[in-house]
DNA sequence: AAACTTTTGATTGACTTGCGGCAAAAGTGG
DNA sequence: CCACTTTTGCCGCAAGTCAATCAAAAGTTT
């Protein structure tokens, strides 16, 4: 008896394709592409390209695009991702303002709206705003609530995101340990995922800017200073949720300067908008507020520049220290103060540059973010899209859709 | 017609045990276990777990371990991962001493050699007394060439692991963009995997001792310092491989020394061995270097005592930043000075404690390496291990194997 | 308009894999 | 020695992938 020929290929070796979901997830980019691209993609039969297009067609997943130029005989058709099966729910929680959005399943925002909350009024209050809100979105646009995806939360504090709940949040009254995934969920009968709202904001800039930087830290420096890190693509939340936590680290000039905390020295006494308002108005200027300081620096103040270069250099500081311990090949600065640009920057490139190693400097770059109050939106909805997206979300919706018709 | 009823399990859903390298990774516990125990583990049919056990089998990957206590009928066979199919070869290369160890899959270390060299002697060299000894140690416990699954390496200075090549060593003349990796590769033949040492000792570290932890940050304090980072359970290497380089943060109370880097106030030039042993001999005291210094710290010295202390406040300085940047539940330090144990700890934990925020301190432990000579081994040895015995390889071993029969 | 090219859908058989059923094997307890 | 239990090997069934084939559809080229 004759062996046959050992093929290139072993049925089901194609390890990385197994799935109808991994076939999908080459298609998200949002090209459209014909089935022989997708053959000579995947490595699959035609005959299996085909029915995994068709089960993704059938939910909806992905949709016929046109058809592409013929090479000299019927012209083949193309598919492309559906980014409106779906929508997203999104929501960022500021200490004293709050924002919602509806996106497609790019992230692309539909309709928002933002309004004034205070998240001191608890939980329950600030939550039925959100989902209210969010209803009302829905409705404008003509979606049911059954077409979202699933919702996003960004929360101004600390949260430990497998359970959806804020820990210990300095901030947040009455919201510690509260159920917020739960409480949204059982009104909006969807998916729900609660991270800080630092680290929904590097995860929105980091997608819609640096999408092949696998290295990032983001920076928030507003009313508290923060920071969202990406190591090896993946956003790292630590041990209890709460790294990033850069606001209350001791800075060498600071000694000084009392903080909210208690303790002498922090960051965020010295340089966040609060610090910086408070210093000017120690000077005789009219500074309300971090964004006030802000504005004077737009229209030249000197004493206003002079804050916010100088903020930055203590910024720089510990941001050197991150540097030499993560090395990200980005450092992004967001926040109410960023919107300061030069002047923030010029200081921490300043300190960064000059403090931190030149192995872990020489690609490193500093930028400004480059859409401060879409981030966080982006983000919140980004979060959910990676989860209800993914090769194993879309594999089970597959599953029992094929059960259903069964 | 009538459709048959819906099956509750589809074929091929079993998403997360779909292969046989997954069953695999049950068995790497090293627990011997019955057909019976892996179906309720996994969920699997019992001929798919007997067909995956086969396959096992015959690659020996796991063996028969005897038979459990019968409960009324046919004792059930017992199988277990089999830790001496194949073993590991791991090297930990020193700034002036190198060591390296034969273990098996387990990270037993079955051999081990260590000797004098200089790592400025350039890569030739030391690769060569490496291979040289890794061969001898082959012979000495009677297993061939073949029989190593791959070879790890620690080299003491940032290496691009990708590539296995060093990126600009400062203490590694000759080596910068050397392929260590393709040189040891093309004399030995097996996988080589390459990292930095302080990595490679977090890796082992944390294995050893530490499993359930998912960020952990390594420290190792010795001629230099350096950091090993681990979050989500994964070593964090950084964009450009430099990741953890701790030894050139700028401490406050540090301003008036000059570092041999030549800045100032760099943590390296306060609390580094020799830092230290220069300190004391400023003061007249007689300490070579900074075993020196722990020796005479050993014997009640007050002058080492204080020193030890303060070097500790110095890192606790910087590592209270990284605590509240990357919030892990446990840092672990090793390197030769940690060996002074109590003194150095007593000040890392002082300031670590006193300067991190409550929340990201209340369950963070601070803890001597365990290991401190071993953990290198361990970790070169463990890295090999993860990559030889990843579901994919052991997927594609399988696979080749069965071609090869056919 | 006719010939040619290319895509697409449908069908078939071979192969592989996972699963359940059946019977033999290998124990225990009376 | 004989039931009884449990494990284990073997076989057929169902499902999925793939390669191959055929025919229809939808273009281009002559």
């Amino acid at each position: 008896m004759q062996t046959p020929p050992a093929p290139e290929r072993l049925p089901g070796d194609s390890a990385l394709l197994a799935r109808t979901g991994d076939l999908f997830q080459l298609l998200r980019d949002g090209k459209a592409r014909t089935r022989a691209e997708l053959i000579a993609l995947t490595g699959l039969a035609r005959t299996t390209v085909a029915a995994r297009i068709d089960a993704l067609t059938a939910l909806g997943f992905v949709g016929p695009a046109g058809e592409a130029a013929s090479s000299g005989g019927r012209p083949p058709s193309r598919f492309v991702f559906n980014a409106n099966v779906k929508v997203v729910l999104a929501a960022d929680v500021g200490a004293t303002h709050a924002s919602v959005a509806v996106t497609d399943l790019n992230g692309a925002i539909l309709a928002r709206h933002s309004g004034v909350l205070e998240v001191s009024e608890g939980p329950e209050r600030v939550l039925t705003w959100v989902i209210r809100n969010c209803r009302a979105l829905l409705e404008g646009i003509g979606r049911a609530e059954r077409d979202a995806a699933g919702v996003g939360i960004g929360l101004p504090g600390p949260v430990e995101h497998d359970t959806g709940r804020p820990v210990k949040p300095p901030i947040m009254p009455g919201w510690d340990g509260f159920d917020v995934a739960g409480y949204v969920r059982a009104e909006l009968g969807t998916e729900v995922l609660v991270d800080n709202d630092v680290n929904i904001m590097a995860i929105g800039e980091r997608h819609a800017f640096w999408q092949d930087h696998q290295n990032l830290l983001f920076v928030k420096a507003a009313t508290g200073i923060g920071a969202g890190i990406i190591s090896s693509g993946q956003l790292q939340r630590g041990a209890d949720g709460t790294s990033g936590d850069l606001g209350h680290v001791r800075v060498p000039n600071g000694e000084d300067v009392l903080c909210r905390c208690g303790n002498h020295g922090c960051l965020e006494a010295l340089a966040s908008g609060p610090a910086l308002a408070a210093k000017l108005r120690a000077q005789g200027v009219d500074a309300a507020s971090g964004t006030a300081v802000v504005d004077l620096a737009a229209t030249g103040d000197v004493q206003a520049i002079l804050a916010l270069r100088q903020a930055g250099r203590d910024m720089g500081e510990v941001l050197a220290i991150c540097v030499n311990l993560l090395n990200p090949s980005v450092i992004v600065v967001g926040g109410s103060l960023s919107r300061a640009g030069d002047q923030l920057l010029a200081g921490i490139r300043e300190t960064v540059y000059g403090r931190s190693q030149p192995l872990a400097t020489s690609r490193l770059r500093i930028e400004q973010s480059k859409a401060p109050v879409d981030a966080a939106i982006w983000g919140a909805s980004r979060m959910v899209i990676e989860h209800v997206l993914s090769p194993e979300a879309v594999e089970s919706a597959i599953r029992s859709a094929a059960l259903q018709s069964a």
